[in-house]
DNA sequence: TATTGTTATACTCTATAACTATA
DNA sequence: TATAGTTATAGAGTATAACAATA
């Protein structure tokens, strides 16, 4: 396991401590043996899926906006008139889903929905001026967020772990 | 965002097409910009949880265990009489959810608990014969699961990648 | 008063199915 | 007949709060 942290979990429930010994009793088994887990990249994954959403809330949560929908933000910034569809495909999030996103984003001033006129089966997205300022204060948090999860990676390194990161997402 | 395929997530839901073009209708932009998220840690990170989990279902989908419950089996196995609060801590899983967990285990009959006679709060985990066998199948289906999500990384890297992941979660 | 385990409940995230309007 | 979008619903996964038993 090696200088790795595997606790962490524990709850604090009752925060109203004596001052003396607060710490859980976990004299029955201070070391657990981890068996496969410390070389299995899923258990790892998901960890580190843990760590980048608590990041997340710290350095991005005061917009209450979702992971994808400041996702969202963005890419319908860098993208005008994209469409719910396509904007799901690239999100990796279904149809059904977008529309609750977009509807959210919607009613908070954020976007706009226009139908195509030449297919008025698409609906597509621009961000209203409010969603312009919104996309600039979600790019600088996001930057912020992500150097703070990197931040024990060496900058030289970096493009190395997106790239195997990225090995091991495609099909 | 190189080679690797961002879309995927497009439903299948009419499949009795005419053998034509049953693509879906992406021609209103094919190349959608994605702003920072090729460079996001956590929009990868995201994406490489729906690997593993799809991977996790092909290989060890059939024996019926969620992932969380595969590795308790393998740490109940290799950590005779933990308690669910230690396992739980191990797992970075809350107390309550345990109890469903080793619940369900239970009726399976993989587990049993009993309470530590010198101090009856703690619920001691032990694994049932069937439990050992089970433990046995599991192991073998994680490495297998391990090995196909790790594919496309040279053996000689693998050691890095995990390294760099766990300094990601690091407090 | 603190800790382990339990129960009931609620929340988040997401997908499936059935539907509409459009083509 | 197919596609974009919508709605209603359901499921997985997880956590919070109140509580019981034990210390």
């Amino acid at each position: 396991m090696s200088n790795v942290k595997l606790s962490a979990a524990r709850r604090q429930r009752s925060k109203t401590g004596n001052g003396a010994d607060a710490e859980p009793h976990l004299s029955l088994m201070e070391n657990v043996n981890y068996d496969l887990l410390p070389n299995h990249i899923g258990f790892w994954i998901r960890r580190a899926q843990l760590a980048v959403m608590k990041s997340y809330e710290e350095h991005v949560g005061d917009l209450d906006l979702r992971p994808v929908e400041a996702a969202a933000i963005l890419l319908i910034g860098q993208n005008k008139d994209i469409s719910q569809i396509v904007l799901g495909s690239a999100l990796g999030t279904d149809q059904s889903t977008m529309v609750a996103i977009c509807t959210r984003l919607e009613n908070r001033g954020y976007i706009e929905r226009r139908r195509l006129p030449e297919d008025r089966r698409y609906q597509l997205l621009t961000l209203t001026a409010e969603g312009s300022r919104a996309a600039v204060a979600v790019r600088k948090r996001l930057i912020a967020h992500n150097e703070n999860v990197l931040r024990r990676i060496p900058a030289a390194e970096r493009k190395k772990l997106l790239a195997m990161i990225q090995n091991l997402v495609q099909e």
